[in-house]
DNA sequence: AAACGTATTGGCAGCGCTGCCAAGTGGTGC
DNA sequence: GCACCACTTGGCAGCGCTGCCAATACGTTT
């Protein structure tokens, strides 16, 4: 852990190359330089290689900085999520990083932890860097971050969700549908005594939609949810696995469960391999998201499947081209699995 | 999927408005404001509230792309990151951003898809945002993208890996370490014909150095690896899965195999719950990385736990600070699990 | 030959802010 | 009363680049 100490020159540094040194050395105009390097404006073909030698001979790398400042658009994107480690936004990214790289695009990002006061705090700082677009989380924001937004005056995309209201641009799918695709699976299978593990709704507002659904149409089926253990913290395998066995020893008699998504689902069917309980034949499970894990387990989860990657291209895409505002609905994708 | 269109005025927009437009309103100087908004300087009371009322009736949001410019440090940290849906530099993000955050930095990042020569690009192109400082993964980079760190004048932190030299600062554990403590573990069980499942090598870097070290202290003890199969793509739970399933066709009288890292051997435990093979009676399973999933399987993995959380939060810590470069090696740590 | 487009080029203001400096104010000590 | 100091304030030159404009060169049309 002790720090072995480097030989890193502590000398003070030469002062850093602007293109102004360029266009001395090249013997042409700052103009031309910023031409050649932009390749905007026409530039002689002899003039070009003269700029573009010595560049390369001098190292110069053009200051973006500058360049945002002077010119309008920054070539900036600001992300904003609630997680990193939730692999339902590490597909979010994965889907956003390459198209907007391939745009000359660069994207900045932030974690609210799920926390709207967060999420205001770091949309404001984030809008202090004068993204051309902001990629945000969810319909639901606190008045003082819708203001921020409404007036920055930029490309906003709202992903995952379409249950609400947009401020400019919407792309996912509806989580209340999701959950009543859910209810409406479970029950087309005879199942009847149905019981739900979830986690912190308060904070996932997406989740709690999904609930919502899925407690909606089983009414609408005469129905209801016969016992839910909700555990009041963020989702994981373990809270899954702990979930269902509390779930159980309360109501033994439950023919089948609904997990809030993928990572319940799956310590729920950890739980069930480890304690012998046949699934499905005993209890039947139900996830959400349609995680790689899921689909690989021994026995493949029945699930909804949500194109996360795609919802980040397209969002990415959208906040760094001039099609029109609207609701981009993506959908989803049940899984029948082999837990149901 | 077709947009619905949203009414969102297509109007001119008010010119933003500026620290002068504050200044004027609220009857103070520039500096004035500038020193307010910074907490630098000294500033009456009585300014200071006028000022901070101002700022809150227009709504500004100072301009960073000025400050910057203006200033000398960018308060821009740059993250250079193989993938972001590997749950391992997921981690590693997950553990910087908020220490960046917490110290006024934001964080930009790329992905390089595990390409040097994407890397190589990318670095430029983060560097053209001045940034204060820059995380990258790994010791293995192109000659340019050498030069182009050396050269920036930036502190530098390289993670994941201590295993060769490093340009500034160091923050990881040693691969090959990690390699020869999972043979020796393998070993001091009384494994001996030992079978290896992995990705395409040449391009993770640091997997092709604990396969290294794996072998390095198999031969050490006498012993060699009795048979590999290495598929050449990156790592997933399915690739794992028919890897093993391959591995042991091919070879069957195998008692351990041990896996590049964890998402592979997840699936190698999922082929032998699947094909009735006891675990670790007829097979002994390692895999690596220590992932939530593999300790909280129906059989806890035996795998090596990596503080890749940490290791964020270090180099985030390291990169915004003063303290000196070098090597933080930070360990790891053997978990024995149930599979072996 | 004059007038006119087109390609190429350099100069320079200014993007919005910060850093530095000079100036003003009021309290203290001698 | 004067020198001195700490605190507060505003003015203004840049930071490195881009956008605009004017200038030049050269071929074409009438």
């Amino acid at each position: 852990m002790a720090p072995q100490d480097n030989a890193e020159g502590a000398g003070d540094r030469p002062p850093p190359i602007t293109l102004a040194d360029v266009a001395r050395e090249a013997g042409v105009g700052e103009s031309t330089v910023s031409r050649v390097l932009r390749g905007k404006g026409s530039v002689s073909d002899e003039a070009r290689q003269r700029v573009l030698q010595t560049v390369r001979r001098l190292g110069y790398v053009p200051n973006r900085i500058a360049g945002t400042l002077a010119s309008t658009g920054s070539r900036l994107v600001a992300l904003v999520i609630p997680s990193i480690t939730n692999i339902v936004f590490a597909d979010v990214l994965s889907g956003a990083s390459p198209t907007l790289t391939g745009a000359g695009y660069q994207a900045v990002f932030a974690v609210t932890d799920y926390d709207p006061k967060a999420e205001e705090d770091l949309i404001e700082s984030m809008l202090a860097w004068r993204p051309s677009g902001l990629i945000v989380a969810g319909l639901e924001h606190t008045p003082r971050a819708f203001a921020m937004m409404r007036g920055a005056g930029i490309r906003i995309a709202e992903i995952l969700d379409t249950d609400a209201e947009g401020i400019d641009i919407v792309v996912g799918y509806s989580n209340l549908d999701a959950g009543r695709a859910s209810a409406r699976f479970l029950a087309s299978r005879g199942k009847r005594r149905i019981g739900y593990v979830g986690h912190d709704l308060a904070r996932d507002k997406r989740g709690a939609k999904r609930y919502q659904g899925f407690c909606q149409a089983l009414a609408g089926l005469g129905m209801h949810v016969a016992d839910a253990e909700i555990v009041p913290a963020l989702s994981s395998i373990e809270l899954g696995r702990n979930g269902l066995a509390v779930l159980l020893d309360r109501t033994p008699d439950l023919d089948a469960v609904y997990f809030a998504n993928d990572d319940l689902a799956l310590g729920g069917l950890f739980h069930c391999m480890a304690k012998g309980i046949s699934v499905p034949g005993q209890l039947a499970l139900m996830g959400y998201n349609g995680l790689d894990v899921a689909r690989l387990a021994p026995q493949p989860l029945a699930t909804i499947r949500t194109p996360r990657r795609l919802i980040g291209e397209m969002a990415a895409r959208l906040v760094c081209s001039d099609e029109p505002s609207g609701i981009y609905d993506v959908g989803f994708e049940l899984i029948e699995g082999a837990t149901v």
